[in-house]
DNA sequence: ATCTATAAACCGACCAGTCGGTATATAATG
DNA sequence: CATTATATACCGACTGGTCGGTTTATAGAT
């Protein structure tokens, strides 16, 4: 119905690159309407035509980032068979080349800081995170049926794994110097096949 | 010289302490220097003869909150002898009881977040992390002088072994729901215990 | 002509930092 | 001891600027 429907996409697209683009560079907090409005070539009423707050717009792009990166992880995961290698195949969250990567972790620390204090973004970070566990404990699952990761329940072991991968991009994201993505790439696989191989299954 | 040099230190613990309180509840980016005044039972002329600026008061806050932090874990870790059991010894990370910890990571996902953009900030994350790792080390290694712990080096280990703590505690404080302190101990035990008994000894 | 898209100007709340001033405490002086 | 001088401690009104949001104006499409 809406006369240009395409062009109402084009723009949310724009914006939220944009929005994203800033947030990555100068922090949530640094960030003004004017600074998204430039980065996205609009005016601020071009900007409020689409995005009616702040909020709404910070929202709107925190669920793209979220759903960019997921994919992301999934299409990496998809190109091995092995389970164990699968579980392994995170190795991309720990370079710095990575576009995603470079301007991931920003965002993600800045939404992290907001949601402490707002429910609502708490319930888009457990969905976040539920989807990454769906994904690995498929994995694991399969892996239990060549009769592999037995020791462990795949839930819980998966939602270890992911928090794993996690703690380790924290350190190598805020202080590299001393934790390389070598280490970061050694200590992941490390912790997750050492999680894996667990001996108590009344846990994971 | 100064009439009462015991005041000033008493006012800025004062000070501080309601810095601490006031980010903790609110999250930094929604406080403001008259949240602290009022916090602090101080005028805004008083808290300026104490700290300069916002940055300033906010800088020595964080400082004192990393020493507070590091002690109570240096305290707790100190109660056990056994070097796995004082590995093993920061279950109290996931306790919504106690009242560092409520507060704390309010406080630490605040920081996190400035520290991306923010050098001066990451350099004190890193110091904060290396009194960490120094503190593991030292357990790592007078279990490998029992001979245990054989296929592990001490100082990456340390490294990841607190990197888990972390990634463990950002599920269970931002998706308890999901997310247990019972699955964040298990999960951390399990995997640091995982990590300890790693086979190949080239990495960590 | 009407409706959408966008720009530009504007408004009002908020807030960090400043500044003139007051009160209090110590020290110096007679 | 009384008085003055001086430094510290503290207050609260004010300012200058920022920023989110709104309103008004204009151009383009149908």
């Amino acid at each position: 119905m809406p006369p240009n429907a395409d062009l109402e996409a084009l723009r949310k697209a724009q914006i939220i690159d944009a929005a994203l683009r800033t947030i990555a560079e100068r922090g949530c907090a640094n960030v003004t309407m004017d600074d998204i409005c430039k980065a996205a070539g609009l005016s601020k009423g071009g900007l409020a035509h689409y995005y009616r707050s702040k909020d709404d717009l910070f929202k709107a792009a925190f669920q793209e980032f979220f759903q960019r990166i997921f994919l992301r992880g999934e299409q990496t995961m998809s190109t091995f068979s092995d389970p164990l290698d699968q579980l392994l195949s995170f190795e991309w969250l720990y370079n710095p080349e990575d576009p995603d990567v470079e301007t991931g972790y920003p965002i993600l620390y800045d939404f992290m800081a907001i949601a402490v204090h707002d429910a609502e973004y708490r319930e888009i970070f457990s969905d976040w995170i539920n989807s990454w566990v769906r994904l690995l404990k498929s994995a694991i699952e399969r892996g239990q049926s060549q009769g592999r990761f037995t020791n462990v329940k795949s839930e819980p072991a998966a939602r270890a794994i992911s928090a794993i991968y996690q703690g380790m991009a924290t350190r190598w994201y805020l202080a590299r110097g001393e934790h390389p993505a070598a280490w970061a790439i050694d200590s992941m696989k490390r912790a997750v096949i050492g999680l894996l191989g667990s001996f108590d299954k009344s846990g994971s």
